[in-house]
DNA sequence: GCTTGACCTTCCCATATTGGGAAGGTTTAG
DNA sequence: CTAAACCTTCCCAATATGGGAAGGTCAAGC
């Protein structure tokens, strides 16, 4: 199977696919005699897997750290759910700043005419003291 | 005032300042007749303006717009308020997708018996068909 | 007046995670 | 055999910022 098959079968585009191999994100695939990459069950399942950990939001350093558990027989499910409570953190945190901008945009759109007239709270508000 | 004193006078740092200059955001500063820049009391206006905007999560095309509407003197506060709304929905899906995935992370890790065993329904989940 | 340290300047590189595209080789179907 | 659809590597782009090098300038102390 080449690289745009496995594109296919895993949802993870061939430039993707060769930007994580690039980073050793994953193991080098092999090549055919022209030099095309060739992918298996295996590099399917991985490519799989990092698409699975990318749409909860987890960044290549901690998918990595998560595809290394993965392939640990020996890990314990606490070392796991640990750097999910850690990601859950970071979400969170992440959460309550842009919440925070939200909260305040909205006390301000709240105050704001909305109408013809140039006065408006949002862009006085940037005018003053830096909060 | 050079440009070290308008960094420390707005909290906008020399080198974002050259840059906010060098993507035209800002007008160019004037210069010393040994190639400083300085910068009044508009020029400081001007960037405590960028860095309230900045604060509340607006990109640097946003923030262009919201000083052309400040420096309108013809503007519509329903221009700004459009813009506030715009800003406020974005802001609003982001974090309906890192809530999506808090919500899921922290299902599987309910589920997660979190101790020495390696079976974990977290890696599980990632190892399945792609949702 | 000179030295020294704290400034300033521009220029280049780096970040994280892709996407786009060019130039050129390979495979496959007709 | 040809044409289309692949593949390869390499370079550039984006965001918004920081780091640092090489070199010029300014201000204070001696």
């Amino acid at each position: 199977m080449n690289i745009g098959q496995a594109a296919a079968a895993t949802g993870v585009t061939a430039k993707r696919i060769r930007y994580y191999e690039q980073i050793g994100l994953i193991e080098p695939a092999g090549r055919t005699d022209a030099g095309y990459r060739h992918f298996g069950e295996r590099d399917l399942h991985t490519l799989r897997f990092i698409q699975s950990a990318r749409r909860l939001g987890f960044s290549m350093p901690k998918i990595s750290n998560l595809l290394a558990l993965w392939r640990d027989q020996n890990r314990s499910s606490a070392d796991v759910k640990r750097l999910a409570k850690e990601h859950i953190a970071e979400l969170e945190l992440k959460i309550a700043e842009l919440q925070s901008m939200v909260d305040t945009l909205r006390h301000l759109s709240h105050k704001c005419s909305g109408d013809a007239r140039p006065d408006c709270p949002i862009i006085a508000s940037f005018e003053g003291e830096p909060s």
